[in-house]
DNA sequence: CCATGTGAAGTGATTCACAGCC
DNA sequence: GGCTGTGAATCACTTCACATGG
């Protein structure tokens, strides 16, 4: 459904896309209404033609002499990354971070809305957090056909990660958002992506130790 | 002082690095003592030669025709990220995400101690949080000195995170960590690390709405 | 014999340099 | 004139294939 040009778009493009997005929000949030790839690659922090090249896979933005202008390019970029509409999600672990990640708005305002909160836990069950009462896993399937939900995240402990997967999968859930340290396995149709706290921390201290000292 | 073998060694390679920790350490949980890095691979989701590759940048740490010692092999990867021993670090914007993580307990365990918070705004001096009394960023240099801090990591709102590490940067510190959905622009030798919420999400909205539907 | 460690080959991403266009 | 869009060239990472060694 994505306008998606050519058919093979690089895993960097993408994260670099994010980057793109926030830097021309907060430009957007300043005030400037149109911007090149050179100044645009600077406050981004990479090369100018890489931006364009990452842009052209998805179309031509651009306006030759001119640059991009600045609301445009953030639909442009929302439209190809699959954010210019709203996603449900459920949470499958309702510890400290499960509840963290319940009371963020953030997710919210960005059209991340969770519409469901489970645990296998019985005491857990029929608690309310954020104003999401919390249900039995074994109802996850019903819930997510329900609700139209795409996109699951797991927030348990690590042992208990590869069986939250299964019933996300079952229920035929899109996405995975895998909080719990601790890797699944899944069928390649749906996507998982790792949140790790501790690595860009280890990226530090690896820096920090490495060069130089 | 790391014992790097090899002078230039990729960003990806540490990225893995990490990875592979996580799956060692639940490993070991497991009990298993000796891995050769077929299945080692298989569980991070990598090529075995990859792994082979990534660690003999750091020396060599398997047995030909045996394998891997997993707790050896934990030591060995910790020992090369640079954290076989504690960090302190400094956090400067005490709102709901820097109380969040004040009160994450998790940091600690893995050796990355708070030490000090900081605000500029005058009604949050003084309050605590998880023990730990909130300072005027005024007087960072100052704690960061006394404590051998090396970590910086900023949770303000984006149009306050430049100002936010300049003022740790001119606290001598090495490394930080930005929670702020803003860039920021510090000098070569202080290295920064972005954490984007949503840079995942985006990843999985991107590949549920292109590859197939 | 089996699994590591490693040069060589292959693949993929980044940067360059410039043609095309406003 | 200036900046985009893009093939060509470069650079970096990954995978292969095998020699090496317990």
């Amino acid at each position: 459904m994505s306008t998606t040009k050519s058919d093979h778009i690089p895993r960097a493009t993408i994260e670099r896309l994010s980057v793109y997005l926030q830097v021309l929000e907060n430009m957007q949030r300043e005030g400037i209404d149109v911007i090149s790839s050179g100044p645009l690659a600077e406050a981004c922090d990479v090369n100018a033609s890489q931006i364009r090249k990452d842009l052209t896979y998805f179309g031509e933005f651009g306006v030759r002499g001119v640059g991009y202008h600045v609301p445009a390019l953030i639909q442009s970029i929302a439209k190809s990354l699959g954010v210019d509409h709203e996603w449900n999600c459920v949470l499958i672990g309702v510890g400290n971070l499960g509840k963290a990640l319940l009371g963020h708005r953030e997710f919210a305002k960005r059209g991340f809305h969770i519409v469901g909160a489970f645990d296998c836990d019985p005491f857990k069950i029929g608690e309310e957090f954020s104003g999401l009462e919390v249900v039995c896993t074994r109802r996850l399937k019903e819930r997510v056909a329900d609700l139209d939900v795409r996109i699951g995240i797991i927030t348990t402990p690590p042992e208990r990660a590869q069986r939250a997967a299964n019933h996300l999968v079952e229920a035929g859930i899109r996405g995975i958002l895998n909080y719990a340290p601790a890797r699944i396995t899944v069928p390649e149709k749906v996507h998982v992506e790792y949140v790790d706290f501790f690595h860009h921390l280890y990226s530090l201290t690896f820096n920090i130790s490495t060069r130089s000292s």
